[in-house]
RNA sequence: GGUCCGUUCGUCUAGGGGUUAGGACACCAGAUUUUCAUUCUGGCAACACGGGUUCGAUUCCCGUACGGACUACCA
């Protein structure tokens, strides 16, 4: 078998989409399977739209991700440069050969013109204005023009670009690793344009002439590439690479969580999730955009999340590492249909992986999260603390958000809980356990059950009725970690105080 | 409008000519937890529609509907 080589190629005009990480993913997967090599190509040929810092955050997201380079632009590879502004003389150099071989041509039409041929057209009925073999020849270039004009034009400086010749019709046909046989008359395509006014190719001639030289064996990439696809086959056949033409997969895309639609930028905010893998300010208008990492979803989370959309191992089970999605990977099962993207899903695979870390782990990032807040805290003590709140976290800063009821006592109280259970028998447990708890200087989940026991027992008020009472006193809140834990957290001291607090403050004596 | 692609629970999906159409998320209920969460058990819930082909179609074929992508000197 061929070796494998695929490759990620984003344009840099902005973040990275999280539609653009599935696809790097899926990119990755398949190298990854196959011991191939992972390429990234930047694709910088519209200088418009170029966004500083977009290719830096490009890799820096992907690296992030934990998708791998082996070739790119600027890790060594057999097929530098990997940034096709770099790489223009060689689109030029085919250009002029598919010009030399009749494939295509020149065309002097302005932009003005060009849109004076669409409006043109679009008044018939159901024609569909292009550029194209009915309508080539009544427009401005080298089909139309003879020789000498064209030479004097090209001479003078005047801008022109380079088309190619599409037949009137014929029949293309591709191989879709994930669809089948696509079929699409050339009718129906136009004279793409192959290299800007500006000297730079097209998507459609650098992505080909690229692919073909970096010797890339499958081109995996959006869906939104599928009507395009039969003019790519055609450059090809043209250049005569037919026979070297790589395998496509077109991959379905990401779609709107509710409604229909490409998934957008807008609507994530509309939703609240992030779209970007990483923090993104937007040059222009200095808006920042929250990233997935930033937001504490775990990057081997949201790989699995991301790799599960669209694609699916055939078995039951759902949590896969990195590299067992390598091995399990195939295009074959990759599905046909769009997938919504429902961030419910991503937040539990991101809760799943949360909680498989250690209790150290997690006590590390509790410890950082505090620090922020000038809270110092021992090793031993955040572990034990992450220990009690594993169960109830889906992101990192769960922890502290939760935590923090071990580091800062209770100025207030939640009074739908306090009116219904702050009654007599709770005052009377209360006043009655922060003494007892005084009296045992190691206050241990087992020694805090036996107090309140003692305590309630003396009294003769079942434990169940005052626990609810017990947690508003020691938290302010109705829910936590369990109880007993949570006191020998807090310690004899620090327990004895809060009831005293909640006492004078909810009433009581 | 034209071309291409698609359509199984609310969502991600498995399956495939004869199945009680399976799993996961979400949701709901019960159990456990002397509290909330966790956990466990259970429940709700799907083959877009119409024609064929066939003994039999959710599965194959054709239409229809619906949805999406594309339709630039953007990628």
């Amino acid at each position: 078998m061929k070796e494998v080589r695929v490759r990620f190629a984003p344009s840099p005009t902005g973040a990275l989409h999280i539609g653009g990480v599935r696809t790097a993913l899926y990119n990755y997967l398949l190298a990854r399977k196959h011991n191939g090599k992972m390429i990234l190509r930047i694709e910088d040929t519209d200088q418009n739209r170029y966004v500083p810092g977009a290719e830096q955050y490009i890799k820096d997201a992907l690296k992030w991700a934990g998708i791998e380079i082996d070739e790119g632009p600027d890790i060594e590879g057999p097929y530098t440069p990997y940034r096709q502004s770099e790489r223009k003389e060689i689109y030029a150099k085919y250009a002029q050969q598919l010009l030399k071989e009749g494939y295509a041509y020149y065309a002097f039409d302005s932009a003005d013109e060009l849109e004076a041929m669409r409006n043109r057209l679009k008044t018939q009925k159901g024609a569909n204005p292009q550029y194209d073999s009915t309508t080539r020849m009544e427009m401005k270039n080298s089909l139309t023009l003879i020789e000498g004009e064209v030479n004097e034009k090209i001479k003078n400086g005047e801008p022109y670009v380079i088309r190619l010749k599409v037949p009137a019709s014929e029949e293309v046909e591709l191989i879709d690793l994930i669809r089948g046989k696509v079929t699409v008359s050339t009718s129906q395509i136009d004279d793409k344009v192959l290299m800007k006014s500006d000297g730079m190719p097209t998507y459609h001639l650098a992505n080909v002439v690229d692919d073909y030289l970096m010797k890339i064996s499958h081109v995996i990439r959006g869906e939104e590439w599928l009507p395009s696809a039969p003019l790519h086959v055609l450059t090809y056949k043209f250049l005569g690479w037919e026979n070297e033409m790589p395998a496509f997969a077109h991959l379905p895309l990401l779609l709107k969580p509710d409604g229909k639609g490409k998934l957008s930028k807008r609507d994530a905010d509309q939703m609240g999730f992030p779209i970007f893998p990483l923090n993104w300010t937007d040059p222009k208008t200095n808006e920042l955009a929250e990233g997935f990492k930033e937001r504490g979803y775990l990057p081997e989370a949201l790989i699995n999340f991301l790799a599960f959309l669209g694609w699916n191992p055939g078995t039951e089970q759902e949590l896969f590492t990195l590299e067992e999605l390598c091995n399990a990977f195939d295009i074959e099962r990759i599905g046909k249909a769009g997938a919504k993207f429902d961030i419910q899903k991503a937040n539990w695979f991101n809760q799943q992986y949360l909680r498989a870390k250690t209790d150290e782990e997690l006590g590390h990032i509790l410890m950082a999260d505090l620090k922020v807040n000038g809270i110092d805290c021992e090793t031993e003590r955040a572990n034990a603390i992450a220990n009690a709140l594993r169960e109830r976290i889906t992101f990192p800063k769960d922890i502290a958000e939760l935590g923090k009821i071990f580091f800062i006592a209770p100025q207030s109280f939640d009074e739908k809980i306090a009116s219904k259970k702050w009654n007599e028998e709770a005052i009377a447990v209360m006043t009655s356990l922060k003494e007892e708890v005084k009296k045992s200087d190691e206050l241990t989940a087992k020694t805090a059950a036996s107090v309140l026991e003692k305590t309630t027992t003396s009294l003769g008020i079942p434990q169940g009725k005052i626990m609810q009472a017990l947690r508003l006193a020691l938290t302010g809140g109705a829910s936590g970690p369990d109880l007993m834990i949570t006191m020998a957290l807090l310690g004899s001291d620090e327990v004895s105080s809060r009831l005293t607090y909640a006492l004078n403050t909810l009433g009581g004596k």
